[in-house]
DNA sequence: CCTACCGATCGGTAGG
DNA sequence: CCTACCGATCGGTAGG
């Protein structure tokens, strides 16, 4: 019989640098149950972050694994390769986008201009989901397609499908309304291309609002009427 | 004692392979007057097609030299280093995108909307720069500008400036005419962004052409006024 | 521009 | 998840 205690981590440790000891006691079955099992986040995370400033290539699987407090293999514990990690940042991202996404559409009150109302919103979720707070893993998405295998960028390609076609409905809506003269499949790939392009020059910390933004590109892509 | 013979080379030698012989005779004096100067922008083309396929860092130098007969070494006799190559790359792609541009700009008829059909060229000149044929010098540049060190960001900054700057006056004249909703310097970084976003996507074998693209621009970025 | 080479780094793995 | 390590590759260089 074991003490309860020892069942328990102790209270006061240094969470950061030192590896937490395992827990003792029962085996452990399933891989959500592993205590190690929470490391994963934080491995995704400190990936994307890194990937986002210096690119796939120049980041090293030992660059990830100090930032997370981890030696040199043990990353491969967690991902069967670097390419495995890069990919699942990217689903990590776009599974969020996308429900950032829906989320912000449902949200545009029903009215005459109900369709501006869901461009607005969809274009300010973009605008979140680069430039919100940690979120790395959609700009590292933008920036390092490339660095994937075919047969990654193949899983990734219907989230990126689900995630485009939420614009098509809105923007055939605002063409039969006359807001919106150009064909609406390149209308899409412009407006999306404009927005996701600031990654390359937005900055949080000076210049327009992401408020001011979504006003911008609404002026820029849309008739009065 | 050594056959002369075996001192020479066999006759029948495969060209892209071997090197070729030096030319022999008087002393080469200036850098123009030596044979191999003008190697230096094959490997400028080279290196351009390579890091807009594969990427900067997942080329190597290896791959340049051999893909323009050399070997591993003698890229680094014409640039002194693979960053260096980079850079020229950039600034040879950004010195023909600003030729290319003011001529085209230059072209465009006086009348009453002069400034409609300037930006139609500068729209179509852009995508000249991005999709004609060999033109892999600028989207190395929207790619791989992470690469460069400090210094070299600070060299090329000035041409990227003066590439911009032939907008600005454009798009002014379109604010005042009522043709362009959004503020200037936004509607300037979004629709380059909508412009440059095409290296994603553009396949110049299938879909629309550089004219319909830039109609569906010109559509989407105007109002009829 | 070639030859021959170096030092460093990197992704990944075996075994525990 | 750590330890200890391997094979491969890479940018770059000395000397000719």
């Amino acid at each position: 019989m074991i003490a309860p205690q020892l069942l328990h981590k102790p209270a006061t440790q240094a969470s950061a640098v030192a590896p937490p000891k395992r827990p003792r006691g029962r085996p452990r079955k399933t891989a959500d149950e592993r205590d190690d099992g929470n490391r994963r986040p934080a491995l995704l995370s400190a990936a994307a972050r890194l990937f986002r400033r210096q690119g796939f290539d120049a980041t090293s699987t030992r660059d990830i694994a100090a930032a997370v407090g981890m030696h040199s293999g043990s990353p491969f514990y967690h991902f069967k390769s670097k390419r495995a990690l890069l990919c699942a940042v990217m689903e990590e991202g776009m599974q969020a986008a996308i429900a950032r996404q829906s989320r912000a559409v449902q949200e545009a009150p029903a009215g005459p201009d109900q369709a501006l109302q869901q461009l607005r919103r969809l274009i300010r979720a973009h605008f979140d989901t680069l430039h919100g707070r940690g979120n790395d893993f959609v700009p590292v998405m933008l920036y390092e397609h490339r660095s994937l295998t075919e047969l990654q960028r193949l899983a990734l390609s219907k989230l990126q499908h689900d995630y485009e076609a939420a614009w098509t409905p809105v923007l055939e809506a605002l063409h039969a309304s006359g807001h919106l003269r150009a064909p609406v499949k390149l209308a899409r790939l412009l407006i999306l291309g404009a927005l996701s392009w600031s990654v390359q020059w937005f900055d949080p910390r000076k210049g327009a609002s992401l408020d001011e933004l979504t006003d911008a590109a609404m002026a820029l892509f849309l008739k009065e009427c």
